[in-house]
RNA sequence: GGAGUUGGCCAGACAGUCGCCGCUGCCCCGGUCGGUGGAUCGGGGCGGGGGAGGAAAGUCCGGGCUCCAUAGGGCAGAGUGCCAGGUAACGCCUGGGCGGCGCGAGCCGACGGAAAGUGCAGCAGAGAGCAGACCGCCUACGUCUCCCGCGGGAGGCCGGUAAGGGUGAAAGGGUGCGGUAAGAGCGCACCGCGCGCCUGGUAACAGUGCGUGGCACGGUAAACCCCACUCGGAGCAAGACCAAAUAGGAACCCCAUGGCGUGGCCCGCGUCGGGUUCGGGUAGGUUGCUCGAGGAUGACGGUGACGUCGUCCCUAGAGGAAUGGCUGUCCUCGACAGAACCCGGCUUAUCGGCCGACUCCCCCU
């Protein structure tokens, strides 16, 4: 268990998972041309979703790239991160940025969005529902 | 050596480390069947091996595949357009013809029809379509006036003339001689052109070939149109299968001194018909999904595109979407750019490097 791997588990993979958090997404950390919305989970890790639109990232080499970045990141600091569902946006421009500037980026968010976690810490009704059954009820 | 034409190939490399997606070997765990050793499904661990392109792009053509439609034919609409061949097919490719560009290797061309019809052509110009007299040239014929040595000369009228100037993208063959008042295919020679024949060629077409006609039948068909040929529609979110929850439906059975839920049971409380089966079907899942008009190589046929046969090879298959991140070393400092059912093309983007043919120029022998 205390591999960085970034098996399915912790991807959201349908379209109620995706729905979910932007329906609730009770925090929002912004980054430079990135944006993420997150919303716990009970599930004892975070997972990640990413939403790289053509209008905002146009080729598909960038858009492939800067995923891949996202993901890496995820990967590499699951373990800091608190049990969260997370969907990363991308802004107009953030095809501009070369690796590194995407990766700290992504370092100052997940602090901020850690940092966040802890200071209101959702202990409320959002945290009981599994996603799964939440995408159910949206019907 | 320099300049150039053309065909093909490559697409930073290596190492370490952490990951991702298929395939595969062994082991472990769980479910089901069977029953000790097996079968199957799901999950995990450790190994092995594979994992973007020449354009994966634009979606501009052509197919395969799938579903729908369809007796046959026509119209409309769209497309193609020198000829022959190649091909599953094409708007592609090969060879040939014609025209244009280049000293050349070569390159470029929507390249059928304007003697079916309709239409269009700014400006300039006298005139632009069965043409036209602005300048110029001529005044022979007919006629009038004048002069004079009846011949002749000057001028006018009626005119003649497309050789020259000028306009234009384009002005109704060219050159020369004859001819004439001046001219003119008016006549002749040569060149060119049209038509018919002949010859060569499968054909497009070609020919110092033969005959014939004085000779335009102007341009435009990416204007309508005519002619010939081709084309049913939609697309993998095609299509096929499995199928929760909830609501509703159908059939059959049971019972309304009841059934169901709660509970070990009774009372109680809650609720109202209950149970079984079936079909449709949403979320979701599986499949379609990569062995194919496939590559590599050899032989044979063909000028070639390509075809036939033999041998060998298996080379991404995701799906919120893998093929990557970080570090180090090196060099010539790395362009355009990311598969999404699959092929054949075209077009567009692109840092550079390598190889093979051929052309021109210069130098040496």
């Amino acid at each position: 268990m205390s591999s960085h791997g970034y098996p399915r588990s912790l991807r959201l993979l349908t379209a109620g998972d995706y729905r979910h958090v932007f329906d609730t997404a009770v925090y929002k950390v912004h980054g430079k041309r990135l944006m993420a919305l997150a919303t716990p989970n009970s599930l004892g890790h975070p997972r990640l979703g990413l939403i790289f639109s053509k209008k905002n990232v146009r080729r598909a080499v960038d858009r492939n790239r800067l995923k891949r970045l996202v993901r890496e990141s995820v990967r590499l600091q699951q373990h800091r991160l608190p049990s969260v569902d997370i969907v990363v946006l991308a802004r107009r421009g953030l095809h501009e940025l070369d690796n590194e500037a995407v990766h700290r980026q992504l370092h100052g968010m997940w602090r901020r969005l850690d940092r966040e976690a802890h200071r209101q810490p959702a202990g409320r009704s959002d945290v009981v529902d599994p996603p799964a059954q939440a995408s159910s009820g949206q019907r």
